[in-house]
DNA sequence: CTTGACTCCGTATCATGGTACGGAGCGTAT
DNA sequence: ATACGCTCCGTACCATGATACGGAGTCAAG
């Protein structure tokens, strides 16, 4: 239950610098160090909460949203703003139906550009044009 | 019918300098200067041509090619080499599938974290595990 | 025959999301 | 008690796709 920042890494499918990262970026806190009885004090300490945060992130850039919006969902998280959260999560929705919509089409396109390009010579494969009208 | 290339980024969409840019990276070429009577020579002229590369290179993004990939395209056009295009083609295909089911699943995900959180107090909103089970 | 808009080109800078490096310190097993 | 591996932290660097800057040249209108 008490993870080293390489362990964390490992649970939540990142790297060690990553970690750091999303620290510096206000994305993860930084624990306090574990025994201060050096001069720079030991290591610190990770729970699965801090695991949930790493997941957390990982999916919520797979939705699209930046670092930026990830760092304000766990703040809001954590002050349980409701209003603003659903404001952030409809945006989204929008945003990503669009670019659904998107991807949809150049998937439409690039399969007519295949089968067109499959008969070996012969007909046209119009590469510049796989896109017409899109 | 002859661009400048203020005109020519006009007709893509773009801005200057990201014609430049697209230049050095070779995904368009750079014409012959108009008319060489001063020590620099004129401005240089685009066409019609051009501006269908500059569209495709706008959708083939879009289609998530790289600019690299969008670079081999544009040679296999001027090589005709099907079997490579549709190779890329396909590839490109399965990479939209895999994404598109990815941003399907975060948009349902979304949709409900909008719906618990729509109710004013009461009830959780649990932003944090709003992608559980994704 | 000058002014203003545009071009050319090299180089620098940006934004995003990391990844790497290097010199300390710490902690555990042998 | 000493070596090995991990941690800490600052800083540097990377890839991608642009975007900006500055000085010089050019061109067309007034």
């Amino acid at each position: 239950m008490a993870f080293t920042i390489a362990k964390l890494a490992d649970a939540g499918g990142v790297g060690v610098e990553t970690i750091r990262f999303y620290q510096r970026r206000g994305l993860l806190d930084v624990p306090k160090r574990n025994s201060g009885d050096g001069p720079t004090g030991g290591a610190r300490r990770y729970g699965q909460d801090d695991v949930r945060r790493l997941r957390f992130i990982r999916s919520a850039k797979t939705a699209g949203f930046t670092l930026e919006e990830i760092a304000e969902l766990l703040r809001l998280d954590a002050a349980n703003d409701r209003a603003r959260a659903r404001d952030l999560a409809s945006a989204r929705i929008l945003a990503l139906d669009a670019k659904i919509a998107e991807l949809q089409a150049a998937r439409a396109s690039l399969s007519r550009l295949s089968k067109a390009c499959a008969r070996q010579q012969g007909g046209p494969c119009p590469i510049l044009d796989a896109f017409a009208g899109d």
